[in-house]
DNA sequence: ATAGGGTTAG
């Protein structure tokens, strides 16, 4: 009993000492002790815990785990204190930065059998979870509130909208629309805003309009959302117009339509907008600094950076991602350097950087960063989408398969967009059917799922897979990329198919699309492979831009396997002048001599170009036979 | 509690 007072004083103390944001040594120094005495307060009684638990975790800022959670629960069991299950469940729920499955799981579970829920509890946890962008969950609860015959409120329709809207999920949404009505609380404004904003974000301005014209008392945010409605439709025009005639705009209207401005590419219009808005926060600037990344004007956009007064970890993630985008990896890396407090999303920018420009062992370093300094955070599915991408170029089976187990341990569960970067690394490690196996588990086939699998099948020798799978893509009305035709002209070339290739090939301007070196290295390839050096040689020549040393090494290979002198000197050439490493061409170029018995040029070649020592590649054992 | 700015797969 003694020691309960204790708790209780103690605890006290530091709950009403409450830690001031800025002085960071005491809260930490608050924080311990408050998470001392929770600990003991699990060891006393639960209505100490109770306490404690909704104290606690205002001092702690967040760390109730399960199995603390588990814990406590036990002990309102034992103490036959079943009217505080739902409050646990709430500090669990609240306490929360990442949902896993088993704590979902775990919320839900408690929910059902407490003895005290009522429609507040599960508001508190339906609102939770879609602060924390658990839409399926709120919709799933939302059900099973309504199942349990309990009327919604306010805050969980407004809630279940928001989710609804971000799925999203029209029919639920419209048949929410009609509870509004039957339950009569339409009034709140919350529930009002909420319908309208849900309605235009599903991009019905009509229906929103119709919501928005029945307010009675708009505030700013009724008018911000539809202005966001109208941006989102396109219609850059109606938003102007409704943007001037709203009474009281705030930043956000003036933000918001600048953003628009911008993403448009209209940034003359964002600019003038920029200097007449009376009050300029972050996202004003940060705007205005996306719209000139968006635009390819990297250098207007860093001088915004530069002249911010105040710059926050979103503009400094805009500028990373902005270099990146131009390949410029080196200031990247400096911007990443000098960011005073990283966060994950930082991180992701720059190993998104490092994966999306071909280097992927920097991607995977900054990853190990990321995982030794705790402190900022889990990686999430951005990181693990990029750090898939970053092994599937090294062809890292066993660390995507780490990756794999350690989503699986961290409970992040693999969506399309993760499941996607798996096939491509499962089919570039030759584990086809795994591949396969992941493609027919999508939700949704998109462009970037076909186009990894098409090209899966293209280097795993299983071309005619690849063919079916491409026009299944055409019959689904998706329009193939240029990526797309990088994996089905690869299949065509490791099928050997040369006239069916070409024609593929010729389809692509019948997409609007025009080749890319990559794709005329393909070609070259397929011709080469078959002995139509003369072909290949003019389909170089027709070339509208500038073949790269991927195009000419592919000429020079296809003279090696046919022993052509003049166009593999030709070929040959163009590498050294192309490259710095011109090793492997020199091999390539000296084979075609000593196949054809020309010791000379092969001394004169090897006197001419530094090449490193043949071990390096594969198939040149000429150097010492001579 | 409703609104705005950033980071993910081929």
């Amino acid at each position: 009993m003694r020691l309960e007072i204790q708790v209780r004083n103690n605890f006290k103390s530091t709950f009403i000492e409450k830690p001031q944001r800025k002085d960071t040594t005491l809260a930490i120094v608050l924080r311990q002790d408050a998470f001392h005495h929770f600990k003991k307060g699990i060891a006393v009684l639960s209505s100490v815990v109770c306490m404690l638990l909704s104290q606690v975790n205002t001092a702690l800022n967040k760390c109730l785990t399960v199995n603390q959670a588990k814990q406590v629960h036990a002990q309102i069991i034992v103490n036959n204190l079943r009217d505080l299950e739902t409050h646990l469940v709430r500090q669990l729920v609240l306490s929360q930065r990442n949902f896993t499955p088993t704590i979902v799981y775990y919320a839900q579970s408690i929910l059902h059998h407490a003895q005290d829920s009522d429609s507040f509890s599960w508001s508190c946890v339906i609102r939770s979870f879609a602060q924390h962008g658990q839409f399926k969950e709120v919709f799933a609860l939302h059900v099973q509130m309504h199942n349990l015959g309990l009327p919604p409120t306010s805050f969980s329709i407004s809630s279940t909208l928001r989710a609804c809207a971000r799925i999203p999920y029209k029919t639920a949404g419209v048949s929410i629309h009609a509870q509004v009505h039957k339950y009569d609380i339409l009034q709140s404004v919350y529930v009002q805003t909420g319908l309208q904003d849900f309605y235009a974000k599903l991009g019905d301005m009509k229906a929103a309009k119709k919501v928005f014209d029945e307010i009675s008392e708009k505030n700013v945010v009724s008018w911000n959302s539809m202005l966001a409605g109208y941006l989102k439709s396109g219609d850059l025009y109606m938003a102007r117009q409704f943007f001037d005639e709203i009474p009281f705009k705030d930043t956000v209207s003036w933000n918001s339509m600048i953003s628009g401005y911008a993403r448009s590419g209209d940034m003359n219009m964002a600019l003038s907008l920029f200097h007449h808005m009376p009050a300029k926060n972050f996202a004003s600037w940060n705007a205005m600094i996306s719209g000139y990344v968006e635009c390819g004007k990297i250098d207007i956009a860093r001088s915004f950076f530069d002249a911010m007064p105040q710059k926050n970890n979103i503009s400094w993630i805009t500028m990373i991602s902005g270099h990146s985008k131009c390949g410029d990896l080196d200031s990247a890396k400096i911007l990443f350097d000098l960011m005073p407090e990283k966060d994950v999303a930082a991180f992701n920018a720059m190993i998104a950087c490092y994966a999306q420009n071909s280097h992927p062992k920097e991607a995977i370093d900054v990853f190990k960063e990321l995982l030794e300094r705790k402190l900022i955070g889990q990686p999430d599915k951005m990181t693990l989408s990029s750090i898939i991408s970053a092994c599937s170029q090294l062809g890292d089976l066993d660390f995507g398969s780490w990756i794999e187990s350690y989503m699986k341990r961290i409970g992040i569960e693999v969506d399309d967009h993760l499941a996607t970067a798996l096939i491509d690394l499962y089919a570039k490690c030759g584990t086809i059917e795994k591949a396969y196996g992941l493609f027919h588990g999508l939700a949704k086939k998109d462009l970037v799922a076909y186009s990894a699998m098409i090209l899966g099948c293209g280097i795993n020798g299983k071309p005619h897979d690849a063919i079916m799978l491409f026009e299944e893509m055409l019959n689904a009305n998706i329009s193939p990329n240029l990526i797309t035709f990088t994996g089905i002209l690869t299949a065509y070339n490791h099928a050997g198919l040369i006239e069916e290739g070409y024609q593929c090939f010729n389809l692509m301007s019948k997409f609007g699309l025009v080749p890319g070196a990559d794709h005329y290295g393909i070609i070259v390839d397929l011709l080469g492979r078959a002995g139509r050096l003369d072909e290949a040689y003019d389909l170089i020549k027709s070339m509208p831009i500038a073949p790269h040393c991927g195009v000419w090494g592919a000429l020079l290979l296809a003279c090696r396997l046919h022993n052509n002198v003049e166009l593999g000197e030709v070929a040959a050439q163009h590498c050294f002048n192309l490259e710095a490493e011109k090793a492997g061409y020199a091999a390539l170029l000296a084979n075609i001599y000593a196949s054809n018995e020309r010791w000379d040029d092969v001394k004169r070649l090897r006197k001419s170009v530094n090449y490193l020592p043949a071990s390096k590649i594969p198939g040149s054992s000429w150097v010492e036979s001579n």
